[in-house]
DNA sequence: CTGAAAGCGCTTACAG
DNA sequence: CTGAAAGCGCTTACAG
């Protein structure tokens, strides 16, 4: 087993000062040629690589980016992480991630935990505990203390940082209003709790469609999930007792549920009953029919929230706070089978 | 803006030296009482947490655990992760991650990256390429160094470490068994191209599966596909001209495009064509029909992987090498709609 | 051209 | 009971 190698251990061997070393190896004018070689020629027969560590005390940065999403097995998660962590890469940093669970607790504990000097900033997603319990403490406190946080899909207006999101309102309104021309009258919104933030957003959306078409809102067609595992009875009334010929659906997971309780009960989609999702993923892609979604570009998010936590950590001038900027993701629709 | 307070700022507040002001937060007693809960009031008031960074250079270990994976937009892998976060954060430990998004090239830089100091120990799956190559130099390096690494699911048998893996073999037996118990004579495998360990390995369950019921084991009905997206035709072709009853695909997003391939050319899953998947995720639960398959938990790779480091990591003796341990995680079969 | 010193933020053995 | 010193592994302004 040999270890690896120190400046001092070079040092001692070459009998010159740490300071020669370490200037050598960051090929410093300072240094004669001969020595200059020499050392590098040592160091890289020796594998020597600086230590991390020693750098972020050193340099007070360390190059890394923490992430803090509610969880990792989740399609739209891991596609934004995928195109963080490729843009960081790019840059020289890595990435450290952390899961909230959609736990507030959780969530306060990993970002002290990363706060403490493990890293140069946040890109983050907010728990649905946080966004319920709307205490955003941990966020200002960690702005406050001069680290650049940049927030992404669950966002909140009640903290000023730069943000990454999608026109949930908007793209929502032109998922049912995609469905209007194609004629359907009758069009049902399955969605999450209303704290979600991109939940309430997205029905915005969908009122706002209906009513641009002068088609009558009835609140009867909105149902909330809690629990996806427990929705089919709420879906299976919803389909049977309203006449309904269409139906939004706010994830890929309560649409393909959707379907497979819309064919239970022998109605055929997209001929009776057509389905959008919000949030393109591989089971609409997959799922029989396929499934026609708001394609949210996962890597785009992450991409650009990579980006701008980088410039900003990159820019000289400190004082440019406050120009915060939020960001807005095109998304568009992918038609598949489940709407004709 | 407040910048987070050092030791050294609370010191000169209270006028005593960096030493006490260290001593009385970790309650030395050493120290006198009055000084002890004097700066420990201010430490609260203002906040203090010490810096990790200080800490890890100092204690030469950082509780941070490395993650090499192939992808991350993948059911599997994300579950796995979720696993060793976790047992990880339970312990103390975070977790980075970096993608090699199966280059060998982009796996030897990210383990170089994170072994110079970042990390205490990794946990890794190899990269497709890295398999092909064979070439493990830059993991028995990183061992060389005294930094111990546990290898899940795609590992190698040239490399001495800890690995967690599934019993590939066995479990492929069991499936193919599973369709031969329910009459299915004439048995494909659709599987991946052979230097990925696993495919390989699934390979020869299936194959001894044939063997000990004395079906004679056919060439040509095992197919071999480098990329998903463009199978479709050579799948067909299996479909159509083999009169096969029953498929064993060593993924489900092959199970998939083999379930709906052979709905297109007009036979029924599970009555004509009886198919089982390996690796259980998302797709299989929603597809329709749900799909039979092999369920590979992810957690629990995942859980025991961390454990086994973070056991490695904290075993006082450091000269206890060589028990590297294999454990093998087990397996089920989770019967669904597409066996009968 | 080379090296000693100070410092990043901490801990701890040692003096006083 | 308190503090100065050394050290983790590095960089860099400053002396010589």
């Amino acid at each position: 087993m040999k270890r690896k190698i120190t400046l001092k251990q070079i040092a001692k061997e070459l009998d010159v000062s740490i300071s020669t070393v370490s200037k050598s190896l960051r090929n410093s004018l300072e240094i004669g040629e001969e020595t200059r070689l020499k050392v590098q020629a040592f160091a890289k027969f020796y594998n020597y690589k600086p230590n991390n560590i020693a750098l972020s005390l050193k340099n007070r940065k360390t190059k890394t980016i923490g992430i803090i999403i509610p969880e990792i097995v989740h399609h739209f998660f891991s596609t934004v992480i995928n195109g963080i962590e490729h843009v960081a890469n790019e840059n020289g940093y890595s990435v450290i991630i952390c899961l909230s669970d959609d736990s507030f607790d959780k969530e306060v504990l990993n970002m002290e935990m990363l706060a403490n000097g493990s890293i140069d900033g946040f890109i983050m997603s907010l728990s649905k505990e946080t966004q319920f319990k709307a205490d955003f403490h941990h966020i200002t406190e960690v702005i406050d203390q001069g680290m650049p946080v940049v927030m992404f899909d669950r966002v909140t207006n009640e903290v000023l940082c730069d943000k990454v999101i999608i026109d949930d309102k908007l793209a929502a309104y032109e998922a049912v209003q995609s469905l209007i021309d194609k004629g359907r009258k009758k069009i049902a919104l399955v969605t999450t709790v209303d704290y979600v933030s991109v939940g309430k957003l997205r029905t915005d959306g969908y009122v706002k469609a209906l009513l641009d078409n002068e088609i009558p809102f009835d609140e009867n067609l909105i149902i909330k999930i809690e629990d996806v595992d427990t929705c089919e009875i709420t879906i299976g009334k919803l389909l049977e007792d309203k006449a309904i010929d269409a139906v939004f659906a706010v994830n890929e997971l309560f649409a393909v549920t959707i379907i497979k309780t819309a064919n239970k009960i022998g109605l055929n989609v997209p001929k009776d009953l057509a389905v959008i999702a919000f949030t393109d993923g591989i089971i609409s892609k997959y799922s029989t029919p396929t499934i026609t979604t708001v394609s949210q570009s996962g890597i785009k998010m992450g991409n650009k929230a990579a980006k701008m936590l980088i410039d900003r950590l990159e820019s000289e001038d400190e004082d440019e706070d406050e120009n915060y900027k939020t960001e807005v993701i095109e998304t568009h629709l992918i038609e598949r089978e489940s709407t004709n």
